[in-house]
DNA sequence: CTTGACCTTACCATGATGGGAAGCCTTATC
DNA sequence: GATAAGGCTTCCCATCATGGTAAGGTCAAG
């Protein structure tokens, strides 16, 4: 099985496949004699074992152990218990800080009336209450245009 | 004001004053004699602005756009608040995935008895119900061990 | 005048992914 | 057998916002 095969056996791009196998995260697969690397089911597995941990938002880091205890019949299922639960509470936590921002901003956006009159509580905030800049023409060919649409 | 003093009166760091002029998003700021950066009080509340976003999770982009609608005096106030709800949805739609992946790993730890037996519904959902690879011992200096703390 | 703190620019790294170029290989068609 | 299409190889670059570091200039206090 060529990488373009596996990619679609296993859900994981041809791209990333040859990521993991650069930096370790798998082992250098058999290669065929004009150099292609050839996969087995085998292979194909632990690629979708990454693809799930990854569809979970395990960090490759995380995914090495998890790979490494996957691999050891002797692992004992405490320590994968806790690599989610840890993880589960991470996420949690940018889950509480990215709902802590949408909350500010709904709070923001129900204070403005939000019709063609120009104050507004929401850049009002951003700016702790102050004025702004007079209108900087910089040079340095801006990636961001400072457009208004 | 030196750039040492804008960015701890602004709580930006200097390292990014000076990313944000390199990439325009703020205009490029008087030098002195000697080619230091030389901030007003105007600069360090632009630098506020921006901080004050990021920190509700705007991309630099949109950034841009806000501090274009800040000098802006004929802004429609309507247009701060189309962008401020877009990125609210866009908060709302990461904390969706990212709570769907903690709930998994909870519902999935749940069922995990977390003793020193080696059977773990985790690694099972991760599987997708194969055997793992024998474990394959690679060279490419591996930069996650895949150890076994 | 020396020292230490600060400034300048320039480069590298992050994490996981995609894009693309240049060149070799395989397969199918003629 | 020749050719074309498409897949494979490696290598380099970009993302996004941020930090680190190094080499060298400047400033203020002693």
């Amino acid at each position: 099985m060529n990488i373009g095969e596996a990619a679609r056996a296993s859900g994981v791009s041809a791209k990333m496949i040859r990521y993991y196998e650069a930096t370790g995260l798998i082992a250098p697969v058999a290669r065929t004699e004009a150099g292609y690397r050839d996969y087995s089911m085998a292979e194909v597995h632990t690629l979708r074992f990454i693809r799930r941990a990854r569809e979970l938002g395990f960090p490759m880091e995380t995914i090495a152990g998890l790979l490494g205890l996957w691999q050891d019949r002797s692992r004992q299922s405490a320590e994968v218990k806790r690599i989610a639960l840890e993880h589960a509470a991470a996420l949690q936590e940018k889950v509480a800080a990215l709902e802590a921002m949408a909350a500010t901003l709904t709070r923001l956006a129900e204070h403005c009336h939000g019709d063609d009159r120009p104050d507004c509580p929401i850049l009002d905030d951003l700016a702790d209450g102050r004025a702004p800049l007079s209108p900087s023409s910089g040079e340095a060919r801006p990636r961001y245009a400072a457009a208004r649409r």
